[in-house]
This record gives structure tokens, C-alpha cells and sequence, in this order.
RNA sequence: GGGCCUUUAGCUCAGUCGGUAGAGCAACGGACUUUUAAUCCGUGGGUCGUCGGUUCGAUCCCGACAGGGCCCA
């Protein structure tokens, strides 16, 4: 960087730029290959966590961390290091241990935000404080740009841009950065104890299908053609049933070239499983298990608790309720799949709910529900038998006609989940995917394309199968009670 | 896609009925050997999102654009 380039930093960059080049002209490096580190200070606190007030341990370490604060006096120097994990603990420079010279490069050369080792004995402070009363210390990385304030919270767009200073300073945001690995591995452990197989499947796609979506379009230098980002592993997990991996899971991100807002994200990582031989009530089982499994492994109980304090009760059993009959009786009207669209649209009017002319007649009739249903909602709620017109993957449900085997989970007022009992006749797949890809000749961006290769596999044969469908990050969500974006790490977010 | 709000110091924000700006923390200089967001005294730091318009004069009024937020579709 040139001169006149550095004169134009903000006066707090240019300082501590200056005393990087202070450090190198004393011979010091200011990013050393290593530093001493004998323990973490997490180790420290819970080594020393019963020394005594103004007690000397005798015990000598070298200790590494951040420098979130700095108490300078004249003779007696006081920071607090932070780590990874949120872990503080207190150094101490004074001047009969360290000599004038160390202590005033310690005060001179040291800002908020350096990464610093420190070697000395662990004591505690008169006034109680465990602290590492240094004989020296090191510069283990010199941060040139100053952190954000402690006491204010930063606003939402810089911790979403700036994660690895949220990440320092926000301990939520360390928090949730540890409890989405702690809940990845609980439903592979859920998983597991199941006798599912955990597969990758591709995401780079020739057809996109599995899900009513609009994709990423890319290309392939190679073949110069046209792929498509995944919306949904579901076609591939289905011929691993047909090759015989009976209990199959992937968890992997999908894309969706649709809207980004709090709620929704244009990647988001999502859990489907098949087990053969199982159908719906199946699906409702596993998925009961791997959520209030995932509870307990981060809460310790299936009584979650949010970040707001709020309470959410995930045990027991959940309720169960018809969709059709749950839109039926807060209609006072009875519907079902073969009421007329013009009286929907009618029952729409009465409740203000605008129509949109494009929606098909399942649709209309989920759009009841979420206007209707949704809100009265207490507790997490299976949501049972929806419209076969807008589920072409399903098999009809077996006593109600115009009706398919498929739930989804609500909890907190969001779809968490959805499972079906799998459509497997490889002749009625062939019509609805038909039906698909006329409604997309007709203009439906998110419509199914015709997949050949994967009406084959069901040719081949495919066995009775509940299949299931779950959102990784809505799942830290309800764990949670946070929007999307603080629950992925990095976000997808427009340049600055 | 439409409407409303918003963008000011490193961070979080105030403010100017149009006369080029303030606070807290952070930074710099000084004092202080038990601090805990240390304290006390002093000092510096800003193309007020970008471009254009109105005006003697714009950070403020108007327009366009960009980023962010909320509501609606």
C-alpha cells in the first residue's frame, strides 16, 4: 500500500498500522509462525476456578487470547483475553515482576482486538479476579482495525457482513456458530441409532425436480450445456430405494432462486430421509424423534429455550389435525377436494382472503389454511391430508379420495417438516409429471420437469416408502427462536 | 413488483425550522500498583451513502441511483 493510500485511512487504522511497523523496527514480529501456549484459558478457569482471593497458585502457563479490554495504570496493567469460545481471563503486567520496558511496550504497542500470549504464574487478584500475572508476553497477531464497541449491540447488517466480529463480540453469535454442529450431529446420531445411510447426492442437476421451486441455472464448460443447482435431493433418494438402500438420509444444502428475506434464504441445508416399507405415520414418528433428540442434546430437555427467554415446549406427543377439516370447521363450511372452485373462491371472499387467479384449486385450499389455521396454532402440530393436485409425489391417501398421504410439521407458525407416504406406481407418476410439465409449457416457473431416467427407476420397482423433509436451518429456528439469518453462519447478503 | 422508513466519527446513535456538526465508548498525550465498560485532566478525528437539481450558500429541501429495514402483493 502506498503512502498516500495509508493517509487516507481513518486516524485508528493509521495508528495501529504505525505500531506494527514500531514493532518491526524493534525487531519484534508483529505475526509471529508461534507463540507459547501451555493451556487455554478455559483450562485455566476450570483448573483455578476454586483459588482462593489474592492467592498465588505457583503453577506457571502461557496463555493466548484477544484483548477485549485494557486497564492501564501507571505501575499495574490489567486486560481481559478473550478466546474462541467466549472464555475470558485476566492478565496482569506489573512493574516488579516485568521491568519498565515490558510494561511500556505492553501499554504502547497493545490495542483492543490484538491476539496476545502471556507467560506467567496463575494468581487471583486482591480483589478475586483468576488472572495471569505475566512475566512476559508476546504479540501472537496485531489487529489493524479496532473492534466495535462491547456495551452496544453492532446492527443487524454489519453482525450478518462481518460475522467474524459478530462472532467475537455477540456471545449468541458463538453460541448459535456451536449449536448448529451440536444439532448436525444429533440427527446423525438419530440417524444412525435407526439403521438410516447417510448418501450424497448430486447438486449439480441436468432436471431439476422433488419440490415446487424455481432453480439456479449454471453451465458446464464441458458438455456446453445447461445444469441446474438442486432444489431437492428427493429423485435421487428415491433410486436409492429402488437399488435397495432401504433407510437412506442426505443432509446438504439446496438452492432456490427465489425470494431472500429473514425467513427465507437462497441456500439452506435440509435433512430428507426414506424408509422403505414405512408410510406417513412412519415419517411422523422419526421426525417427533430426531427433533425433541436434537432438543435434548443442546437444551438438555425437550423444553427449549429461545433467546428471548421464551419458553417452547417440544415433548410429548403432538397434535394431529385434519387439513381439510381444520379449514372446514373455522370456515363453518364443509369442504373437501371436490368442492367447487368458484365456492372457494367464494369462502376466500367472506374471510378476506385475496385470490390470486393463478392458484389451482389445492392451492386455494392451502391458502385457506395458512390464512385460517395456522395462527391457532399452540404447540407443534402435525397437519394432516392434503390436495393431490399440488403434491405430485404422493400417494393417494387410502380412504379419502382427491386427498394425499402427506403432513407438514408447524411449529412457531413456520413449516418445519413434511412427509408423505411415497408415490411409487411408476404409471400414475408419469401422468402427474405429465400434468407438471404442461403446467410449465404453460408458464409455472416452479413446475416439476419430466424426468425419464428417474420414471425408469420407479419402473424397476420401488417398495412402499414414508419419505420425510425437514429445513436444517428452521429446525435451529424452533431450537432457537431465531430468524434465518442469525442461524447461518454466512448469509447470502447483496455487495456493499 | 408497490408503499413507507433509513444511511452522520472506528462502533452505537443524536442533531442542524438551509449558514459545512455533537455524545458515549474507541484513539492520542499526561497522572495513577488491584482494575473489572477503571478513574481523572487534556487533545485530535467527519467529502453527513453516491450523483444531479434548487439556492448567495445544501449534511438538511427536491430528483435519480445504491445499500439496509418494515409493510403489502
Amino acid at each position: 500500500m502506498g503512502n498516500s493510500e495509508v493517509d487516507d485511512l481513518p486516524e485508528q487504522m493509521q495508528v495501529r498500522r504505525q505500531k506494527r511497523d514500531a514493532l518491526l523496527e524493534g525487531g519484534v514480529e508483529p505475526y509471529p509462525v508461534s507463540v507459547s501456549r501451555t493451556s487455554s484459558l478455559k483450562s485455566i478457569r476450570d483448573r483455578f476456578s476454586h483459588l482462593e482471593i489474592d492467592t498465588k497458585s505457583g503453577i506457571q502457563e502461557s496463555v493466548t487470547g484477544r484483548v477485549i479490554f485494557k486497564r492501564d495504570t501507571g505501575k499495574l496493567a490489567f486486560a481481559t483475553l478473550r478466546e474462541g469460545d467466549g472464555t475470558e481471563l485476566q492478565a496482569m503486567f506489573s512493574l516488579d515482576q516485568v521491568g519498565e520496558a515490558v510494561l511500556e511496550q505492553w501499554k504502547s504497542f497493545v490495542d483492543l482486538g490484538d491476539l496476545v500470549s502471556v507467560t506467567g504464574e496463575v494468581i487471583t487478584s486482591k480483589r478475586g479476579e483468576l488472572s495471569i500475572l505475566a512475566q512476559s508476553w508476546q504479540m501472537a497477531a496485531k489487529a489493524l482495525r479496532p473492534l466495535p464497541v462491547e456495551h452496544k449491540p453492532l446492527s443487524e447488517e454489519t453482525r450478518v457482513r462481518q460475522r467474524y466480529v459478530d462472532l467475537i463480540v455477540r456471545p449468541e453469535a458463538r453460541s448459535i456458530a456451536r449449536l448448529r454442529p451440536a444439532v448436525m450431529n444429533s440427527l446423525r446420531s438419530s440417524f444412525a441409532a435407526r439403521e438410516f445411510i447417510e448418501v450424497e447426492t448430486p447438486m449439480l442437476q441436468v432436471l431439476h425436480g422433488g419440490a415446487a421451486a424455481r432453480p439456479f441455472k449454471t453451465h458446464i464448460n464441458a458438455y456446453d450445456m445447461e445444469l441446474f443447482l438442486r432444489i431437492a435431493p428427493e429423485l435421487y433418494l428415491k433410486r436409492c430405494l429402488v437399488g435397495g438402500i432401504e433407510r437412506v438420509f442426505e443432509i446438504n444444502r439446496n438452492f432456490r432462486n427465489e425470494g431472500a428475506d429473514s425467513s427465507h434464504s437462497p441456500e439452506f441445508a435440509m435433512i430428507e430421509s426414506y424408509q422403505a416399507y414405512g408410510d406417513w405415520r412412519d415419517g411422523i414418528e422419526l421426525t417427533r424423534g430426531l427433533i425433541q433428540e436434537a432438543a435434548k442434546a443442546v437444551a438438555g430437555s425437550t423444553v427449549v429455550t429461545h433467546f428471548d427467554g421464551r419458553e417452547s415446549d417440544l415433548g410429548g406427543t403432538w397434535d394431529e389435525i385434519s387439513l381439510f377439516e381444520s379449514v372446514s370447521s373455522a370456515l363453518g363450511e364443509e369442504i373437501s377436494a371436490s368442492t367447487p372452485y368458484a365456492q372457494l373462491v367464494e369462502y376466500a371472499k367472506k374471510v378476506n382472503l385475496s385470490v390470486d387467479p393463478k392458484w389451482i384449486h389445492g392451492k386455494l385450499v392451502e391458502e385457506l389454511f395458512e390464512h385460517l389455521v395456522i395462527k391457532t396454532f399452540t404447540k407443534p402440530t402435525f397437519v394432516m391430508g392434503y390436495p393431490v393436485d399440488t403434491s405430485p409425489l404422493v400417494r393417494s391417501h387410502r380412504d379419502i379420495p382427491g386427498v394425499v398421504e402427506k403432513w407438514d410439521l408447524y411449529v412457531d407458525g413456520f413449516e418445519l417438516a413434511t412427509g408423505y407416504s411415497e408415490l411409487v406406481d411408476p404409471v400414475v407418476q408419469r401422468e402427474r409429471l405429465v400434468a407438471q410439465a404442461q403446467l410449465g409449457a404453460k408458464g409455472d416457473l416452479e413446475a416439476m420437469a419430466l424426468d425419464e431416467d428417474f420414471l425408469r427407476a420407479l419402473e424397476v420397482g420401488m417398495p412402499p416408502t414414508a419419505g420425510m423433509g425437514m429445513g436444517v436451518d428452521r429446525l435451529l429456528m424452533a431450537l432457537t427462536g431465531l430468524g434465518i439469518r442469525e442461524t447461518i453462519l454466512f448469509p447470502l447478503v447483496k455487495p456493499e
